[in-house]
DNA sequence: GAGGGCCAGGTA
DNA sequence: ACCTGGCCCTCG
């Protein structure tokens, strides 16, 4: 067939012809069906071949109808049997998925049971086209190597030469509270660690938890870089910047980005070094199937890339705690001496001893706390109180002595359903009427307290004349003037004082410390050191009260200020009774009869528990709805994600009814 | 996800 | 002889 001579009749367009060097697209197709998860070819037309380049947007025609899709590569010839399709249209040149990350997706589907087009759905921003016209920037000179901080560290100094000279050290980091004018210098510290991997040559991505991490990041890497070095992507851009910014990544304009969880797929070329700030917090986990997590998706991309790793934050997971006991990271942390100069002074304050002060008293304020409180304000410092969220889920503690009840069999959180009913396990299921508490070998059970917000009109009355400010979901407050002020604030919310907070005082603590949740302790602990942390430090008359028994685990932590001693204990317990990350769990949930047929169909590897199903009750739902976890040891993981995606395969092959949903390491475990 | 083939079991 | 639903497969 000569090119262009037969006229399609019915399209009215030049017949096609198949590109002459490497005429075969193997193309993923954007339809969300696990059994779809592969490759498909398509013949590259002439006209469009030099344009198809791995990594552009296509449309193609897929089962009948036109669906989007990436092209992964370009080969000579197909293995597929029947004739190929050509490529219904080339959305753009723009070659918006790298090799690198197309590889990153690939194996991001693969460890959480998920699908290459969900993945991809998660890494690359929609397409805005009147961006990709922009005109290209000049990419920026070479970065100078300027002076550091990281010398507060003893490993410190060595992990930001290494980076400098082009080498790939892993690092858990626990930054030193205090520093730059009461909001902490661990943005300084990113900025100098990007500088450095920048003035080997390389590329950095660091990501955050939330918009004014983001911000306080944005500004350290303008005074460390100066400008044009760097670009912050988040969503709250809005999609045509967002895609713009995207753009001067992905075409090397600038070769350092910083964002938000989203931007743990930005394709950043040649990465020397991968940060993630504060991985404990949950808006890390991507809420979208296939529910990946900041951590680990940078933790592959390392791994995948030989880049560098920074897992920094005041407190210190089981997850990040797992990554030095194996070797694969190595610590950074202060010394004593120099957390005595940086730290805040922190005390325990007994509940049981109310202040004296009768409106302290009614907001509950231990006499000890409402003192350190006074003592500020009068020195004409503000004064941060930090107040659970409300709303925490209930479960059931011992009467006696509070530990949170347990299940014998599993591990499992117990749970009252109704106040006569006998108390069972939220995993498996099994009931619990024979429960003895193992501290202190009570049998009765109460529902714990759920989270009680103190009103800022409380904690008022009992300081007349000062100002109270309030932080939370509503209204957040970025800083606040360094003045006599309360400023109460929920966990996350906490506004930077200038110069540092007189006081800090950590009320409700019971409402985070007797949760169901796995990680009640280690959340606790995350969320009392990042509100601490925002304290003057001690020498300079920086207190800290944290209303909680002294004895608890996390309030010593928070005492001592020692994330990594808390952490290694936590780890400890986690692996002692079979908990992520000592083991992986996969999370199963969905209508009964559509949960067991997946169940029957998956073939568990060997080594592999099934706790449940239980039913769960979500509103909305007709009361059908069950959950099973599954939990296998963690060198079973990825058998258990291959198991997991085949299984659904099938039934979406079955065009089943009802999906399942399928989550690996669940956020969490109720 | 759509579309199609095959088969069993029903109905006219 | 025809319709329906269930099951399974393909999709490039």
């Amino acid at each position: 067939v000569s090119p262009g001579a037969v006229r399609s009749a019915s399209r009215g367009r030049a017949a096609r012809v198949p590109a002459s060097d490497l005429p075969v697209a193997r193309v993923c197709v954007d339809v969300p069906l696990a059994h779809l998860d592969r490759p498909f070819d398509y013949l590259v037309p002439a006209d469009v071949a030099d344009r198809v380049t791995p990594g552009v947007r296509v449309r193609v025609r897929f089962s009948g109808q036109l669906v989007d899709g990436f092209v992964l590569d370009r080969v000579g010839s197909s293995d597929h049997a029947g004739t190929l399709a050509y490529l219904d249209r080339l959305v753009s040149p723009e070659p918006v998925l790298t090799g690198e990350v197309a590889a990153l997706a690939r194996a991001v589907a693969d460890r959480y049971a998920g699908t290459l087009a969900d993945v991809l759905r998660l890494a690359v921003p929609p397409r805005h086209a009147r961006a990709e016209s922009a005109p290209a920037e000049p990419v920026s000179a070479a970065v100078e190597l300027g002076a550091h901080g990281w010398a507060d560290y003893p490993t410190g100094a060595g992990f930001h030469s290494a980076l400098a000279q082009g080498r790939s050290p892993r690092a858990v980091w626990s930054a030193l509270p205090g520093g730059t004018g009461g909001a902490g210098d661990w943005p300084d510290r990113v900025a100098e660690a990007v500088a450095a991997t920048l003035h080997s040559g390389r590329g950095v991505l660091a990501v955050v938890p939330d918009a004014r991490d983001l911000d306080r990041l944005d500004a350290a890497l303008s005074t460390v870089l100066g400008p044009g070095r760097h670009v912050a992507l988040s969503a709250a851009l809005g999609p045509a910047e967002r895609y713009r910014r995207f753009l001067r990544v992905r075409r090397g304009e600038v070769r350092a980005a910083i964002g938000t969880r989203a931007a743990m797929f930005a394709p950043v070329a040649d990465l020397g070094l991968l940060v993630l700030w504060d991985d404990g917090d949950d808006l890390h986990a991507e809420p979208r199937a296939p529910y990946p997590h900041a951590r680990e998706v940078l933790l592959t991309r390392a791994q995948l890339t030989g880049a560098a790793a920074l897992i920094g934050g005041y407190a210190r997971t089981a997850e990040a705690q797992l990554l030095l006991e194996t070797g694969w990271a190595k610590e950074i942390a202060a010394t004593r001496e120099t957390l005595r100069l940086r730290a805040p002074a922190v005390t325990p304050g007994d509940e049981a001893q109310l202040a004296r002060d009768p409106a302290a008293a009614a907001a509950r304020l231990p006499s000890l706390a409402w003192r350190a409180a006074r003592e500020a304000l009068q020195a004409g410092a503000p004064v941060l109180v930090q107040v659970p969220r409300r709303g925490y889920l209930p479960s059931v503690s011992c009467v006696d002595c509070r530990t949170p009840a347990r299940c014998l069999h599993c591990g499992g959180p117990l749970a009252l359903r109704s106040a006569h009913a006998v108390a069972g396990c939220r995993w498996c299921g099994r009931g619990a009427a024979s429960y003895a508490c193992p501290e202190c070998g009570g049998r009765r059970l109460r529902a714990a307290v759920t989270g009680a917000r103190r009103t800022a009109e409380e904690l008022g009355r009992a300081f007349p004349g000062t100002p109270v400010r309030t932080s939370g979901r509503d209204s957040v407050l970025a800083h606040v003037p360094p003045e006599s002020a309360l400023v109460v604030a929920t966990p996350g919310a906490e506004p930077v004082a200038e110069g540092g907070y007189g006081a800090v005082l950590l009320l409700d603590t019971w409402a985070l410390l007797t949760r169901a949740d796995l990680r009640a302790g280690e959340e606790a602990l995350r969320r009392w050191c990042a509100a601490a942390a925002l304290a003057r430090p001690g020498p300079q008359g920086g207190r800290v009260v944290v209303v909680a028994d002294g004895a608890l685990a996390p309030v010593q932590a928070l005492v001592r200020w020692e994330p990594g001693w808390y952490a290694s204990r936590e780890l400890t317990d986690r692996q002692a009774l079979g908990f992520p990350p000592a083991v992986r769990m996969a999370s199963l949930s969905g209508p009964r009869d559509a949960l067991a047929e997946l169940l029957a169909l998956v073939e568990l590897p060997a080594g592999a528990a099934v706790l449940g199903p239980v039913s769960v009750d979500t509103p909305g739902d007709d009361g059908t709805a069950e959950q099973a976890l599954v939990r296998v040891p963690r060198s079973a993981g990825p058998a258990l994600a291959a198991a997991l995606h085949a299984a659904a395969g099938v039934r979406s092959a079955r065009k089943a009814k009802d999906a399942v949903r399928v989550q690996v390491d669940p956020r969490e475990l109720l």
